[in-house]
DNA sequence: TTCTTATTTAGAATTATTCCAAGTATTGAC
DNA sequence: GTCAATACTTGGAATAATTCTAAATAAGAA
């Protein structure tokens, strides 16, 4: 993909919206904002009430087509780990994630070599443009939360 | 986790339901033969379509909860590919899945090399269980179903 | 500025999954 | 084999997650 792994900022965002015909709106900046300025993996109904705090007027609608269009253009990443809602995440850096199965909270995790599709053996007719990795277990150590399965982060 | 990559046949799944205090009835067995049945991607919904063909009476409740009951004892995989309904894999051999994102049909693929937690760099106090590996891309050439977005397998 | 068209909005609608209470079946003990 | 304890099944209601809709608004091009 060579997608940007710094943040994307300022009018940098314009242009990647541009480039798949996006537009540039105020409500797609702010979502963007609120996902860089907590950097965890909320999910969209927690992005509506972060984007919320500071622009009450934001609808559920526009906050699911935000995410949509800030995935497209490459600057954020959907992150499906369970039966649950899906996941948002702002770190554009190679990583894996891990999401614990005893707190449902989900961790990066960097890749030791950064290989594109390393040890997939894809047959010819599959072009593939992303990969992502999901690692399953507990979170052993310094999650104090460990125990109780509602708190997703 | 070590599982037995051949389908658990007759009373084997009746021991793997065991040793995690899961019994073992007729609709989980029959559940599970409807998976091997047609060894695609369905959805529960699916699952559940194809589960009453020849046993009326089973619930969707009932499929819910024998596809867990199926997942718990690790004779069947769940697959999480984008926003829409969990799908189910009843092939336990190591492989990943190629989503293609034109038609939204899931292929396994295989891994080159088999290792457990190959390229990822897990901290200490992450105790691995299970790697998911999902690949995203458009599958050209064989897919006679590829730029309609509604057909899972 | 004006036009075209994508986007936003609120809320309804749909889809996916979980919960519930009552009946039923499985398992272990005797 | 019978019985008791309890997990499982069922249908339906409830909830959660996501998509759709139609009218109003705003972005970008000319």
């Amino acid at each position: 993909m060579a997608t940007d792994p710094l943040p994307v900022s300022g009018n940098s965002l314009n242009q990647r919206l541009a480039e798949k015909g996006l537009r540039f709106t105020s409500q797609r900046r702010h979502v963007y904002e609120v996902l860089l300025g907590q950097r965890d993996h909320p999910s969209a109904e927690e992005v509506f009430m972060r984007a919320k705090q500071s622009k009450p007027e934001i609808s559920m609608a526009t906050v699911y087509n935000s995410l949509d269009a800030l995935v497209k253009c490459g600057v954020v990443r959907q992150v499906n780990v369970d039966r649950g809602a899906t996941l948002y995440c702002s770190n554009m850096n190679e990583h894996a994630h891990f999401c614990c199965d005893d707190c449902g909270k989900v961790f990066d995790v960097n890749l030791k070599n950064s290989p594109r599709v390393p040890e997939v053996d894809v047959p010819g007719e599959f072009e593939v443009r992303k990969i992502d990795i999901a690692l399953h277990g507990r979170c052993t150590g310094t999650c104090e939360d460990c125990g109780r399965r509602e708190a997703h982060a």
